[in-house]
This record gives structure tokens, C-alpha cells and sequence, in this order.
DNA sequence: CCTCGAAACTTCGTATACAGAACGTCTCGT
DNA sequence: ACGAGACGTTCTGTATACGAAGTTTCGAGG
């Protein structure tokens, strides 16, 4: 919704996502220190814009602010990788197949847990948005439709996570958007989605629905075993 | 112009563990507007100080400046629950037993996974901390020493995510770490852990030092099984 | 009387200048 | 050689001015 409209969003905005994502690439190993003059002249704005960017930074945990000493880049595992933006940064960039794998392996933690609790929790309207999304999957599953198709995936999973009734849950619904949006690009318009993929969802939505929460977390890990089997053909 | 030594950290930090907490409690409600002139005055700080914690509050998702109408307190469901530092207010303030719920919630998920991932990566090191740790668990289960059990059992957790591999769930040992703690602030002193929960640890340990995923991802779905049972006791 | 549009006002956004504090480093004295 | 203190660099905080943008209001025209 608010990220990345970069017409004009602010100056300081335009600094974070040039310096965000130069951090997060490693163009600035950690230990590397940068100082506010240096930066405020690099990007051509007043001292003030960078020290709002630095305190986004800092709030990151990507960088430490230290007096005399500047601006240091913290070590990645001090990173709060659980930050949208750090998330979307890490994607686009050079370890986007480690940051892939990670969130893969996070999906298939999260999503059966939820799905369970989905089943328990979900309203009449959160079922029949489940369902009618796992039809448009079917409709969309053969003949080149995959962005259609993508539309209906992404949204089905992001009812599960909000049907759970967690909001830890419901907030990792982007970031499945982004692994799936990831895997779409990937497969470019070449092979339509697995047919027993479609079918899992399929029954999902129905477990889902009756009620059956045994059976939707084991349906769904099932798909997210899958997502994590085609990961070796797409990250490295 | 006090030029008393007011705080260790910087005014801006000063101020956002004011205003955070504040929010986050519901002390400004959602829809609620500030204004930067009145804040700085209120915090008695200049303009300045005030947009950079604003800065890192919108950076959480937490509230949105726009021109002529202010600084507005954004909807729950759009917060960043998972920074460590929004996390922290909310399991300082009045919804701490949901935030608890969450928390535990996701712990079941996560963890059993990653003690799964763990069985087959961790290293002899980690795998003799765990030992270790949870040797300690064992010695200290008994007789009031709860505060030197959590301190093992925070540490075997630690290991766990770690060991997982994962980056994301390492992120996640402070969480555990704060749930954990707000279970034992909760028993005060009363009661003993419980045994089989101490044996389930021990067989944890075990199960990832021989690297049976299954075992040590089954046991430790009991443990977290156990901590959303104590739940229902613990949080409203 | 209603609608459309422009001006004005309020508040945030940015730039600049300066004072203060802290931390590394360099030098000097023992 | 080693430690203590002076020094300089760089972040931190403050104050002020001007610019931009949106909301509101007021007025003109239909």
C-alpha cells in the first residue's frame, strides 16, 4: 500500500530506499561506518534528512549511531529481519535466494498452524472468500494465466493467516505475497502451476470450512512442502 | 537548556519510550491526532526530536504524518507486531495477555520446526550446550529456583532457534525469551516446573544430538502443546 | 439555492547555523 | 614504556526561516 510510490514521498523516504537497500546488498559490509556530512552531500539533502533516515536505520537495528565515531553497519544477525522493508530490500537484492529460502521455511512453520486454527476460527465470509478463491485457481490453473492465477493464490493464503485469528499470523500475509510473487516471476509464463497444488488448495478451503482442523493443517503442509521442494530449483 | 544530565540515551529515545507505550496501550486510539508543535511542547524537546521518533513510529507502522492534518495514530491491524520494540510495549501494557497469546501461538508453530531443522544442522558445539542446558534444567526443577531454571531454559530455546539455521527463527529467541519470562513472573515462586516438561527438554537434546528431526520436532510440539495449555490459566 | 473553484490558513517538510557532549587519538610528562 | 590529559572530530540537540501541500472556507457564477 504505502511502500515504494516513489514520485514524491518525502526526501528522507528517497534516502532510505537508496541507503536501505545498499545495506542490506552488502555494499556496506558491516563495520563499515558512514558519517551524516558525507552522506548528506552523497545524496545531495541537508543533515537533518539523513538523521531521519538514520534513525529509520537505527530502528532496523541496520545501523549503530555512535558520537565521534559515525554511523556503523550492524552484523547481519542483528538485523530485525522481520521488518517489511528489510524483507523487501534483502528480496530485490543479491541474497534474494537465501532470503527466499528463509521465508520459505518460515511459510511452512506458520501457514499449517494457521490453517488449523483457520478451521476453527474462520467466518461464514472468510469461507466462501476461500472457496471462491481456490475456484479462481482452478479456472486459472491451465493456459497461461498465471498472473491471474497468482492474484488468487496470493489471496487465499492471506485469508488463512487472517482466519487464524492470530495477528502475528495475519501480518506475514505480505510477506507470503512476496515469496509467491517470487516463485511466479521465476517460472515466467513457461509451466502452469501443479495441478495437484490447485487440488490441495481446493481441499484446504473445504477442511477449512467443515471445520476440520486436523485435516486443513495437514493439507497445507503438504502445499508448503511443496513450495519447499521447488526452492532447490529456484534459490542456488 | 536544563543541561541536567537527564538520560544515558539520546532525547529522541526518550521520547519514543513515552509515546510508544502510550500508543500501544491505547492511550491514543487509533484515528487520534498529533501535532509536532504540540508534542515537542509537551516533551518539552524541540521540533526536531519530535520528527525523528516520529520518523521511527511511522517506520513501525505505527501512526502516519501527513501535512495540515498531523501525525495520525494508525490502525492495530496495520502495526509492525513484529518489532522487538512493539512487542516489548504491548507486553508491558494492557494487552499483555493477548500479545502473550500471540506469542505462544506462534512459538508452537515455529519451534517444533526449527528443533526439527536443528536435529539435522546443529553443530557438536550447540549440540553440548543443549546438553548443558538442559542438564540445568534438570538440576534446578526443583526447590525454588525458578529464576536459575529460566535462565536454562531461555538459553535451551536460544540454542534451538539458532541451531535451526534459519536467520528468521533465530530472530525469534528473544520473543521466546520474553514469554518464557512472563510465564515465570506468573507462577511466582509457588510451584515447580513441570517434570515431564523438564524430561521433554532432556529428550529434545537428545533427539537433535542424534539427528532424528522427526523425534525432536514431535517432542517438542508437546512442549509447545504444554505452553498453550498453561495459557489458558496465565492470560484471560 | 446549489455547485464549482480559488484563496487563505494551518501544519508538516527542508535547509541552515550554532552550541554542547562524547569519544578516539595524539602528545607530553614521569 | 606507559598512563593521563588536551585536542579535534563527529554526532546530538536547538532555533529559525522559508517552502510545500492539503483542508477549509468563502465567494462568484449558474
Amino acid at each position: 500500500m504505502d511502500a515504494t510510490a516513489n514520485g514524491e514521498k518525502g526526501l528522507h523516504a528517497r534516502v532510505l530506499e537508496s541507503l536501505g537497500p545498499a545495506i542490506t546488498a552488502g555494499d556496506h559490509p558491516p563495520g563499515t561506518v558512514l558519517r551524516t556530512d558525507e552522506l548528506a552531500e552523497r545524496f545531495d539533502v541537508s543533515r537533518t534528512v539523513i538523521r531521519e533516515a538514520v534513525r529509520v536505520l537505527e530502528s532496523m537495528h541496520l545501523v549503530a549511531s555512535r558520537r565521534r565515531v559515525g554511523v556503523t553497519v550492524r552484523p547481519t544477525e542483528e538485523w530485525n529481519v522481520y521488518d517489511p522493508r528489510v524483507i523487501g530490500w534483502r528480496l530485490a537484492g543479491r541474497d534474494r535466494p537465501r532470503q527466499l529460502r528463509s521465508l520459505t521455511v518460515l511459510r511452512s512453520a506458520v501457514e499449517p498452524v494457521a490453517a488449523g486454527l483457520a478451521a476453527r476460527h474462520a467466518t461464514p465470509a472468510q469461507c466462501a472468500a476461500l472457496t471462491e478463491h481456490a475456484m479462481g485457481m482452478v479456472a486459472t490453473s491451465r493456459g497461461q494465466q498465471l498472473d491471474a492465477y497468482l492474484v488468487h493464490d496470493t489471496a487465499f493464503h492471506a485469508v488463512v493467516l487472517s482466519a487464524s485469528g492470530n495477528e502475528m499470523f495475519a501480518r506475514l500475509a505480505e510477506v507470503v505475497a512476496a515469496v509467491l510473487t517470487g516463485r511466479t516471476q521465476h517460472h515466467v509464463m513457461f509451466t502452469d502451476p501443479d495441478p495437484a497444488a490447485v487440488t490441495l488448495h481446493v481441499q484446504v478451503a473445504e477442511a477449512i470450512r467443515t471445520g476440520d482442523a486436523a485435516r486443513a493443517e495437514a493439507l497445507t503442509r503438504q502445499i508448503t512442502a511443496g513450495a519447499m521442494a521447488e526452492l532447490d530449483v529456484l534459490a542456488p
